[in-house]
DNA sequence: GTCTATAAAAAGATAGAC
DNA sequence: GTCTATCTTTTTATAGAC
């Protein structure tokens, strides 16, 4: 932990970028090292095989998250509307990490599932005290879901049809009215 | 068109299959052509290549999603609820085809993201009528997009977190409440 | 239409120099 | 820590028999 060499968050960094731009079929070992602009034989160093750099990507996520929790429970604008807000801003570190992680779980990585599955929970219990029931909760997890899908989709090509700017924020105002007390 | 082999169903399915259950990683030729009963010749003798495969799942979905949308279209409990509840169905041939493409999509094709985009804009467009705004029309689609990432996630694995039966109607009245005029 | 055998390319991984 | 060279395995695709 402390102070991860600078080549390995390069590579970490490529890794994800290809992830998100080309989807995972291109996210080779090839590909990533000559994006992170080093030789196989020195990505190799920093990660000895495919699955360490996957569990690389996903330990990276996993601290981005506890981060996120934080500023998500601490948001002055309340839990839910920050909640939805940050799911659609596909350009934080966090973000990009998320879709990330959709990508090699869609893929097939089962770790990649199991983190996602587990980001999700965590959400849910920091929303459940600020919605009215488990259906409102559900009503808030699931267009985070939808947001997040739909940046998956898109990679970081063109913009998708997701709502932005202030069509976001009237979706906003409508789960929050459908959501809480 | 009018009555396609049996055989060449059979690899469609073998491949719907095998990415669904196990991700795009692995639904290479030999794993498909394994799981069709037939050898890697006999598969492509019906497809020619992979991307011939791919587009074969595609073209199957595209026919499926026109048929989805005519009982959508003509549901007697209504457009929005009948649009939410096939979004979790997830046994259905035409679900089947959207998750399987969901997961080529992410693995970076982008014939596959593309059929995906065209049948939202479809969706959109049957459901526009039937909600009091576009903001209502985000709501809507926004939680079948969720619980369709939520079905992705899952594969054909375990049940994930997504609502069903009870909670599912209390979802739909929720949406049905929020988003119609 | 389906098979076996084989070629060709791509991807992951090792060895050892610097 | 990073490189080049090489090996192995996997995956896609071709050729031709049946």
């Amino acid at each position: 932990m402390s102070r991860p060499p600078v080549a390995r968050e390069n590579v970490l960094d490529a890794f994800e970028s290809i992830l998100i731009d080309k989807g995972e079929r291109f996210a080779t070992m090839d590909a990533t090292a000559k994006a992170a602009g080093v030789s196989k034989g020195g990505l190799l160093y920093h990660f000895a095989s495919k699955q360490a750099l996957e569990e690389g990507l996903l330990a990276r996520l996993d601290l981005l998250v506890q981060e996120d929790l934080d500023a998500i429970a601490s948001a002055k604008e309340g839990v839910v509307a920050y909640f939805l807000r940050s799911s659609t801003t596909s350009g934080t570190p966090v973000d990009r990490a998320i879709v990330a992680a959709t990508r090699l779980a869609q893929g097939g990585d089962a770790a990649a599932n199991a983190s996602l599955r587990g980001i999700r929970e965590q959400w849910a219990d920091l929303i459940r005290p600020h919605v009215r029931d488990a259906t409102a909760l559900d009503l808030v997890l699931l267009v985070s879901d939808g947001l997040y899908y739909n940046a998956a989709l898109d990679g970081s090509g063109v913009a998708g049809p997701v709502p932005q700017a202030s069509d976001l924020e009237a979706l906003i105002a409508l789960v929050k009215v459908a959501a809480r007390d």
